[in-house]
DNA sequence: TCTTCATTTCAATGTTCATTGAAATACACT
DNA sequence: AGTGTATTTCAATGAACATTGAAATGAAGA
């Protein structure tokens, strides 16, 4: 991960739609979520769904595999880690009041 | 600190010439760097840094004074935090494989 | 006040992004 | 093959962004 890659991936979800997908996806778990179902919950129209879908997962963000007819789209929690720690660890150079702010894991 | 909130200052930091600014600043700690010395070391033009520069102050990333004749910038850390608390506990609902990314705080 | 240095603002340009609606594709079932 | 449902792609549009160079502003010292 280097700052161009950083960057690429915190454009892909620097956008309220797409923290609202996030936010959906990261809650469903890995198993994740059809496309349908997405821009159902969110009220977006079918293209623009996909449209960012599509976006978030080209970033990395997402993990995109078919399900029969169904498209599933679920967070790649590494990934998303691997980009927190690059802000955190490379860009905010692991400061304590940064780092603070993460907290620990719910139980 | 909302989506929307979240998604702007998201969007002021999704620049590889930003993470480099941030880098910059947060390793020169709360006392900041002028911009000169900032788009100096970065190889920026004096407007194109201010561009940048300003955006980050915007969306609250930075801060801003004047010191004599030179303008400061430094890293706003509990903004920085901030954001970083909301991806974390908010839109990651503080999944364990995103938090432990985070690491502990440098000695 | 005049000059100088540091920074910002402005105007212009080309690029990228978000959004829409329509058309195309992919899959499953009959 | 043919139909229906799910999703993507396409083309078009307007808005936002990054970049440049020139002009304007702000602060300090002679």
């Amino acid at each position: 991960m280097n700052d161009a890659t950083a960057a690429d991936t915190l454009g892909a979800l620097a956008h309220a739609t797409r923290l609202a997908i996030l936010r959906l996806l990261v809650r469903a778990g890995p198993n994740g979520l059809a496309a349908g179902q997405i821009t159902e919950t969110l009220a977006l129209s079918p293209s623009l769904g996909s449209f960012h879908l599509s976006a978030m997962a080209k970033a990395g963000v997402l993990i995109r595999r078919r399900a029969a007819q169904l498209v599933v789209y679920a967070v790649d929690f590494p990934a998303l880690g691997g980009l927190l720690g690059h802000l955190v660890q490379e860009c905010c150079a692991g400061a304590p009041e940064i780092v603070a702010c993460c907290g620990r894991p719910r139980p």
